[in-house]
DNA sequence: GACGAAAGTGAATCTTCGC
DNA sequence: AGCGAAGATTCACTTTCGT
């Protein structure tokens, strides 16, 4: 039998319910783990409010280089070259954009974000209507290219990039972002917003039974694994409104979090599901990221004084050994005239605008000075 | 008698007709080589139709900072907060865009073409807007910094790039790419949409009398060499509407381009004078500020974990099976408590002052063991 | 003067919780 | 809602200072 903590009784009968409710409302009306066949709008229409944490979208790119520009019901925008036809053009994948945004964020969390990934012929676009319809944007990621196709006519740059965008939902959302495992990723270094990726090719890339790819545009695993590692938790729920052939579908299952695809292509939704059919996901032991210090539950450091680890009467210094304080037996500690918690001893011995307690002071251990931060981890470890 | 470099012996044909041309042509209407103090738009408004070859324009990007950020030491970070880059909405900003670009697009001749740089907060706005106008895009490129600021907070992604947009007048325009000087420049590769290039600082950091910096945003003249070589002729005619401390005219002046910029600030005119005024053309100018970082991207054990190449959950040992660490999903390791890099841990079990993690693990293949290094090779072998 | 340690700095939308 | 306190957080350089 478990011990409840207080806080955890406290909470325990409000769970009960949301999680109740949870199921009730989602459970009927989210297909997770599957392929939605039809159109996104359409689709994405019959989800309820405020449902998924996570929405990565890779949507037509448009426009005058051969692509189609379809209508939102589907039917194919013909192709002019003059300059209002030209402006009709933008206006209408304008329109298409706002559409499926709009219904995208009816059913984002409020503490979800949306990815949104393009090239230069639509990312302006897109980047612009985020703002308009007050969507946050936290960075533009760059993926450049390793192998890019060259510009066979020289005629510009090597196109060797594409764009995403992230936001979340409005300004004030507090989104995940997992800091510490992106910069685990990345050699301890923090990640950047250009990430260094190879093309899709090779045995990921699918082909048909004639050798043909099946997707003109299929995204390298690599760059949804990134996406997903960064911004979501496992179990979350990932939406992907132009699934394709599933690369966000195969990696979220790999990394154990939920998934919804929306595609109108038969031959698409065909291969995505043999593809994520025959993903595994990872061995939950094997699911181990960096551990972000904000979720840790906070201690006081008066439960270690009182638990007998950092006693009474320990004598705390800088790591300069500039200054010295008592611990006292509250808690408090003191320094010269300075009295107070250690944070703020801290802050006014070094006259800083403010100081962690848990770092600044050290305690003298095997003639070594160790941050007081090891005792609060050690108090953590024997809960 | 002067040796000629590659790309001066291919400008050096052009370069005499095209001064006969220009001088001929644009002397009496144009007050070329010179700053003109005040407002761009009215500036503009007084310049002739189709007369500029290439406009570049760094204009204000519209932060929208909040209050005071502070580094993790507690100092504070000099942020840009100038009264010229505040706007109230979204909505101004982009009336403010459309006037500026307005005039530009008159002043433009018909060939030309215009490069405008912004960040995640303005460049979304002004690439729909060159759209809606006419412009044709032709290449973003992303100004990939080797050196950019941290994200103190831990809060998003390193904001670690620039975006400028490379835009002819329309469609159909005869624009300016020196597409060998270009390729000569990258080491015989094609040049690609993504630039490595340190920002503005040392000796080239323009600081005033206190040692404060000028301007806040100065950018590199390796920047502005390569926008030059790529989209103009020698003489021809460059405007920049926000000249700043004079970055593009004093890359012109070397690069035997004739310039013209407009600027508000008497602080960042004066600044801007006296610097041109010091720089020498091409031959005799020391091209060695204009060495570029080519720094290739290092391999970060996480992409081999993202790649699948070393999989979450692999088994690391050390050469004498001493220890055993799993990997996991974000290139962290574990090995007992210990958790962190591939570094990290070897040195913390080893209890070694540092470690290198390539060398320390190995990985059991075919019953033998054999040092991570070798899945890097495979790595880079494979991009 | 040479060398190493320490301090300074760059277009930045940079926290969270409880009262 | 606004406030105060707790607590989390940095990379690649350049310049300055002390020996």
């Amino acid at each position: 039998m478990n011990e409840l903590t207080p806080i955890e009784a406290y909470c325990a009968p409000q769970l009960a319910r949301a999680q109740k409710r949870s199921r009730r409302q989602v459970a009927k009306s989210l297909p997770l783990d599957t392929i939605i066949e039809g159109d996104c709008i359409a689709a994405m229409a019959r989800m309820p409010d405020k449902s998924v944490d996570m929405i990565f979208a890779d949507p037509p790119y448009n426009l005058q280089l051969g692509g189609d520009l379809l209508r939102p019901e589907g039917s194919k925008v013909d192709a002019c070259d003059d300059e209002w036809d030209r402006f009709e053009s933008f206006a209408q994948y304008d329109d298409f954009t706002r559409d499926w945004l709009t219904e995208a964020r009816r059913i984002l969390k409020d503490d979800g974000s949306i990815w949104v990934i393009g090239s230069y012929h639509n990312i302006y676009r897109v980047g612009s209507l985020l703002q308009d319809m007050g969507y946050w944007l936290l960075n533009d990621i760059v993926w450049r290219k390793t192998n890019p196709m060259p510009n066979f006519r020289g005629t510009r740059f090597t196109n060797a990039h594409e764009t995403m965008l992230w936001c979340s939902k409005s300004e004030k959302s507090k989104y995940t972002f997992n800091y510490r495992a992106m910069k685990a990723l990345n050699d301890d270094l923090q990640m950047r917003s250009d990430w260094s990726l190879p093309i899709c090719s090779g045995g990921e890339r699918l082909k048909n039974d004639e050798g043909e790819k099946v997707h003109p545009t299929q995204k390298p695993e690599g760059l949804l694994y990134r996406v997903l590692l960064a911004s979501t938790k496992p179990g979350d729920v990932v939406l992907d409104p132009f699934f394709g052939t599933g690369t966000t579908g195969a990696v979220a299952k790999r990394l154990r979090r939920r998934w919804i695809g929306i595609e109108r292509e038969e031959e698409y939704i065909a291969a995505a599901r043999e593809r994520i059919e025959m993903t595994l996901p990872l061995d939950e032991s094997n699911m181990v990221t960096m551990a972000e210090k904000r979720s840790a539950p906070r201690v006081a450091f008066g439960l270690l004084v009182e638990s007998g680890l950092v006693p009474a009467g320990t004598v705390l210094m800088d790591a300069k050994r500039r200054w010295k304080a008592v611990v006292g037996l509250d808690g408090s500690v003191k320094c010269g005239e300075h009295q107070g918690s250690i944070h703020q001893v801290g802050k006014l011995v070094q006259g800083a605008p403010s100081c962690n307690g848990w770092t600044f002071w050290q305690v003298e251990e095997k003639g070594e000075l160790k941050p007081l931060d090891i005792w609060r981890q050690r108090h953590l470890g024997g809960l």
